[in-house]
DNA sequence: AGCTATTTATAATT
DNA sequence: TAATTATAAATAGCT
């Protein structure tokens, strides 16, 4: 498409690589908006260049909705596969994790949630979830200063702490930290 | 580029839309593997017909790693706005958390990680908090039964229990339960 | 960034 | 649905 036919294959010229690229950039973009409008679909480009600059374009919506649809596609198809060694539970159902997503995001549904939502969500679960265990942490060492001093009775309630602690641990892949309570 | 120029709007003859479809989506996914090969790129194409099908092309790596390593600059360029009311921790220095990932992906860096890692890494952190969150609940329920009949010696455990419940309920967003342990 | 000779993509048709 | 053809669009090489 052009004085010459281009092989299609690198460009070593660095400067004519850049052309080309610029020009070409320009092209698919033009011809993604093209069949968008044409044929009613939801196209979506991203491309990085060699020097890792990013360049998106999407029709209409939100290139996060797009990407946000292709991750609920890929949810979906792999729900079958049932790789995990956990049950697949629906986090919808937990109250209060629903109501934090109500608070920040002002919305029930996860489809709503675009894909820079997500990221948030994902940092503040994270968050909050290293809160946790750094505040667990100093409850359950101030608790064995305490239960030092009053060694010999709530035996009961220490050994409770200390599951629940463990717990915590085993769940995410810790190891239980080495100063067991004793009992 | 046919016999006619063709006005960009909708085609409302559905076949001939359907036909245009088909060649265009071609004629996009052979112009983005073009880029990608002369101008060593990275080039991501998401499609979704007005039926719902999914097509979806990518040069080389797969289509993950390239959302991927959106999902990583979306997440970057989004840091400095500083949004969040909480204050963005990195969770890679969450000991614990690096070891789940380790052992499930058998990687250490996140961006090693493709977007289905992620999902599954997702779908792992719920299933943990609804896990650690009923376990929770339920020890806290028992140190009740036992706190009312040993009612009174105790108090600074039960007071921490009840304690570290409640941040449970604070920082994801529900609220502190109603059976509040007496002291 | 523009220009133009060519190649490529594709709209209409079969 | 696949192939052909006439034409529009894209672009390689230059400036």
């Amino acid at each position: 498409m052009g004085k010459k036919t281009l092989e299609i294959k690198r460009i070593e010229n660095k400067s004519a690589r850049q052309i080309t690229f610029s020009k070409r950039r320009n092209g698919l973009m033009k011809k993604a908006m093209e069949l968008s409008v044409l044929c009613d679909a939801q196209v979506a480009v991203v491309i990085f260049s060699s020097t890792g600059r990013l360049f998106e374009r999407c029709n209409g919506e939100s290139l996060d909705k797009v990407l946000q649809r292709y991750w609920n596609h890929l949810r979906e198809s792999r729900t079958d596969k049932k790789e995990l060694c956990f049950e697949i539970t629906d986090i919808w159902s937990d109250a209060a994790f629903s109501q934090l997503v109500k608070r920040h995001f002002g919305v029930s549904e996860l489809e709503h949630l675009t894909l820079t939502d997500l990221l948030e969500l994902e940092t503040l679960i994270h968050t909050a979830l290293s809160q946790i265990r750094s505040a667990k942490m100093r409850l359950v060492m101030e608790s064995v200063v305490n239960l030092k001093k009053q060694n010999n009775m709530v035996q009961f309630d220490s050994s409770k702490l200390s599951e629940c602690n463990a717990l915590n641990f085993r769940l995410l892949g810790g190891e239980v930290p080495a100063y067991k309570l004793s009992h």
